[in-house]
DNA sequence: ACAAAAGTGTTGTACGTACACCCATGA
DNA sequence: TCATGGGTGTACGTACAACACTTTTGT
């Protein structure tokens, strides 16, 4: 599902007069706010430094290759403006109101998950990490897709365990936990947390635990044969 | 949400070496097969008279004018090939691998539900009906395309109202029974329908009723008040 | 009267929620 | 020993599936 190297040169974009695709991604991961000890869903954004909304932040993306798949191009262009590859990558919707872009522009967007060990160290230029619940006023209508973005990814989680796309290879059941309540945006009782999801089947206890305080906690694995999410029909496909 | 008149002249499509934007549309309706009393899904599609795949079947669709929105393309181009006007509308996916065509093409799909009132007695020519579970090989990736929509209606069917979309106004809960049945695929128990829809609010009694075989049905209509289905914070729009 | 669909009642199981309680560790 | 999070037990309410049963019509 990853990211390829990017292709040496790009081909010259059609006249302006016709419909472009672009492709963009909204991509969560979860930071632990200093402070306090609760997580919040955050989102890189791209300065931008062209022209339509020049210096507002946006969604990482850029234009549709003619010889990529979509789901290629998210990978190629997210990496491209924020050094990042996410564990998961879904599509999202496709927004292409007219009167969206100075020009006609039809946007393939897709949403991402991105582990907390997945997270580099130094940011690349331009991009900034957001609070995904306190956003400022983004290009386009980058608002109105991350909040749609968001709105899919508290669906999802109630269903599938998208969730485990947020963690490292062995968590502990209070790990998995906050994911749940960072993104559902309320406490979860712990004990019903756990057999609800010791039920479900998606978990394979370790014998490793994890020390430090208080009583140790045991480490899980996934189970890989539990697919992260129902797509259906549809593979992870274009 | 329906359709407009179509402009009169398009814009000339950008050369063959850009990538062009479609849009096509899978319509669901029910009808009841002539010989048995059951429902099946049915969905209409038109046969290719040009060259890629010319004299296979594929879905209405055309391709995307700059000055049109997405769902006003969808509209406008089911309306075209097969003079429908569906009741629901809703955003699929959009398809966009390499190889989905011989010249690069990314197709935004829709979905739609057609009323049992809505389908027109005579059949535009080159438009013909199939039981959406047994269909022949279809042009480019629409086999794959069905499949998926087909999957999304069987998922949506059981946590909205959608079902409302295939009906007239006023309907018995056998008639509304029957929809989810040829939906799922499945027979449901008439007793627990009728207390799972009744507890659900979306519908409204009427004080009429439909005679003519053994105890007359009481006629309900939709509490429009309800959503037809739930899209988030994305009203319709794209 | 009888068949058949409309509509009601009852029961059992599964599951989520609330919350009391015990366990194991660091300090 | 105490505070704290890990982990177990239990009781209650809702939701759904199964199915017996009553009601109302056409024939």
């Amino acid at each position: 599902m990853m990211t390829r190297t990017a292709p040496a040169q790009r081909a010259a974009h059609p006249s302006a007069d016709a419909t472009r695709v672009a492709v963009s991604t909204v991509i969560f991961t979860l930071r632990r706010v200093p402070a306090g000890d609760v997580m919040q869903v955050v989102i890189p954004l791209v300065r931008r430094t062209r022209d339509p909304h020049e210096g507002q932040w946006a969604l990482p993306g850029g234009w549709l290759d003619i010889t990529e798949d979509l789901e290629a191009a998210a990978s190629r262009t997210l990496a491209e403006t924020t050094g990042l590859a996410p564990s998961y990558l879904e599509q999202l919707y496709a927004f292409g109101a007219v009167d969206r872009s100075p020009t006609r522009v039809v946007s393939i967007v897709y949403w991402a998950l991105l582990r907390a060990d997945e997270i580099p160290d130094e940011t690349v230029e331009n991009v900034r990490w957001f609070d995904a619940a306190d956003l400022p006023r983004l290009a386009f209508d980058h608002n109105e897709i991350v909040d749609y973005a968001l709105w899919r990814l508290r669906n999802k989680v109630g269903y599938s365990r998208i969730a485990h796309g947020l963690l490292a290879d062995e968590f502990t059941l209070a790990d998995l936990r906050e994911v749940y309540e960072a993104i559902l945006g309320r406490r979860l009782d712990p004990a019903n947390f756990r057999r609800q999801v010791e039920n479900s089947g998606t978990l394979i206890p370790t014998d490793r635990f994890r020390t430090g305080s208080h009583r140790p906690a045991r480490l899980y694995r996934y189970n890989k044969d539990v697919e992260l999410a129902d797509r259906g029909p549809l593979g992870g496909r274009d």
